[in-house]
DNA sequence: ACGTTAACCGGACCATAGTCCGGTTGTCCA
DNA sequence: TGGACAACCGGACTATGGTCCGGTTAACGT
């Protein structure tokens, strides 16, 4: 659970058939369970169950908890990625730092909106995941090069990302908070202290 | 768990005694259990043994783990309640608030440097702990009040709070970021944000 | 003093995340 | 094609937070 989701690496390891092929069913299984059923049906032995599989696969392929839900969430995640990295501005390259800041924020809000429970499970399954997952870092690598005119970058990237975290997000949702408010709030954030 | 922390109620159901020693008890055994072996020993289990109490009081007292560790910081925290009801400027009134802000989250990370690992249990122990606690929801009060010359004060409060969030100040901590560093760049955030 | 009653007690019980290891099997090399 | 070995498999096992309920007892009125 560190940092290794590079898809088909054919370097040292190469990965067995039958391991490729459980993790597939896996995946397709939480999947589905978690669209039939919602987040709180989506435990490790009914995932192992409904994928035919044991309950230890499931813990050797993901990790944890957290990481099944990352996995799960890994190409929507790439999409936003792909944006940012390489989409039109303000997203992508080429607007200034604030306008590309408030831009990954309220995408980032967007993809919050379709995921939030599933966002919310990989971050708190386990206590300091939101941290340690790959996808952290690298939206935190990129606010820390937007903020790259502010007296502490790294940590005022932390910052802007605490900001839209899951589950102060879904405790705001919770007490009566509508998305365009969460918006105006974090742009209000960004654009007073980015660049 | 929610708002009942009224001292000596004489009104509708006074505590009977051996619930109040039970409570005693298990507070000073769960203290100890701390002190001396930190807080992964901190089991509800091993608090009810050396508290020689049943593991079913342990949680009708405190309703769950982090609701015990909530007790268990409760003085403490009434303590740095009081300076900001009635201390002196400018954690107290008669500070502009933007410096009465900034003196909460300061005064606000003194006492997580003492209790990090104390806090951190009592706001993730349960999901949506934090935003649940009364002591979060006197510090959201609080900050909303001084924001008030903002757009949106209250979700500005809990931004603002969001910064001190223990789960990530524990995350930095782990990263290398020493205390006056965090502190520096919570103030720039209030700073840049409040009045 | 004593009976009534509601609150309290505690430990057996449940759910679920995560670990472990003996047996199995895919993969590679000769 | 066959053998050796590392990787993988799965389910029994552990740890722990949280629930439940039959028995107990403190508080209060008479």
């Amino acid at each position: 659970m560190s940092d290794e989701p590079l898809e088909i690496a054919s370097r040292p390891p190469r990965e067995r058939a039958d391991a490729a092929r459980n993790r597939e069913r896996i995946l397709t299984a939480a999947a589905e369970l978690f669209a039939r059923s919602g987040v709180e049906a989506l435990t490790v032995d009914a995932v192992a169950q409904a994928a035919g599989v044991g309950k230890g696969t499931v813990f050797r392929r993901f990790g944890d908890k957290a990481g099944l839900a990352a996995a799960l969430l890994d190409e929507r995640e790439r999409d936003l990625q792909r944006s940012v990295l390489s989409g039109p501005p303000p997203l992508g390259p080429g607007a200034p730092p604030r306008d590309r800041a408030t831009a990954f924020l309220d995408a980032y809000l967007d993809y919050l909106a379709g995921h939030l429970e599933l966002v919310r499970l990989s971050e708190t399954a386990s206590p300091g995941a939101r941290y340690r997952i790959g996808a952290y870092r690298f939206w935190h690598r990129h606010l820390t090069i937007l903020c790259a005119d502010t007296p502490d970058p790294a940590h005022l990237a932390h910052l802007l990302l605490a900001s839209v975290d899951a589950a102060l997000v879904t405790a705001l949702r919770e007490e009566g908070y509508d998305w365009p408010r969460l918006r105006a709030g974090v742009r209000h954030l960004a654009t007073a202290l980015v660049s």
